[in-house]
DNA sequence: ATAGAGCATGCCCTATACGTAATGATTATT
DNA sequence: AATAATCATTACGTATAGGGCATGCTCTAT
């Protein structure tokens, strides 16, 4: 039932390609790459990706059913890894992408980036600040330890 | 098969306490509470501190089948809810706390205490760095956005 | 032709800290 | 006695971000 058109050649061509992974890559932004040829490029595991793709966050073409990933969809991917190191949730990255892929115009998405990105901020800085606090509490109870101790061995 | 014991009186004992909640309470360290007293007084859900109790982080006497909490039972919550508020997991906590049962003379408990507390110190600080980083990261995206907007829209 | 890569899908598992019923027993109140 | 309020136990559900395994297909190399 499943719609296969040709999927030897793409998959040959992704085989190739692999071979000689680092190489130049052929100087065109057409670079095509694998699920696993991008995961160890991005320093995740290919069951990360796919589990993005599950929850729509990318869309990479097929060959068959292999899926192949454009630099584009690298692209993608990087921002969504740097999403996820500034701590934003991928239901947030993907909200942010989909307004993206919407309005490539870019201004409803860049206030809506804007927007986030200060909440974000917001939240950061209240993290901070009881992280700060949480410091300062754990120095005491390090201090009272410390005392603690000290006189019990004199 | 449960060995139920004499479960009126304490239960009785508990529920008129409950009535004059917060009233002086007896002005002895005997105090008693039921789970629920206790959430209320601790802010948290009496399931909370059934988990706590599943987890084996306390473990009060009981009236029969009821929970009945002393104020010694009471202190140790505090102690956890301090130690969760400092960032510790449960697990954490209940290690310690263990400890801490096993030996009251105070001295390995004190000295794995401290391993600890430094341990989280140096945690925290990691993550604080990285804190900064985000935000540092953030306020630049945020720059970028407001001058793009300030550019298209001008 | 047959083994070995690499890929796909599907499904269950993990950790953390509880929330949310469902169901039953006991106690207090009317 | 009936009803409301607490309490108990058991057990499934939630959110997040994947990990890991089984099974099976395709393509390449020997």
């Amino acid at each position: 039932m499943t719609t296969r058109t040709t999927t030897g050649p793409a998959m040959a061509a992704l085989h190739e390609r692999h071979q000689r992974e680092d190489e130049a890559a052929g100087q065109q932004g057409d670079a095509l790459y694998s699920v696993s040829q991008l995961a160890r490029q991005l320093g995740v595991t290919a069951r990360t990706i796919r589990f993005y793709e599950d929850k729509g966050l990318v869309n990479p073409s097929r060959a068959g059913t292999t899926r192949v990933y454009t630099s584009r969809d690298r692209a993608r991917l990087m921002l969504i890894l740097r999403g996820k190191r500034l701590g934003f949730s991928l239901r947030e990255i993907k909200d942010y992408l989909d307004l993206y892929d919407v309005d490539p115009t870019q201004h409803a998405q860049l206030r809506q980036l804007l927007a986030a990105v200060r909440k974000r901020i917001a939240k950061l800085q209240e993290q901070r600040a009881a992280l700060e606090q949480s410091l300062a509490e754990l120095a005491d109870i390090e201090r009272q330890s410390e005392n603690a101790l000290k006189l019990s061995t004199k």
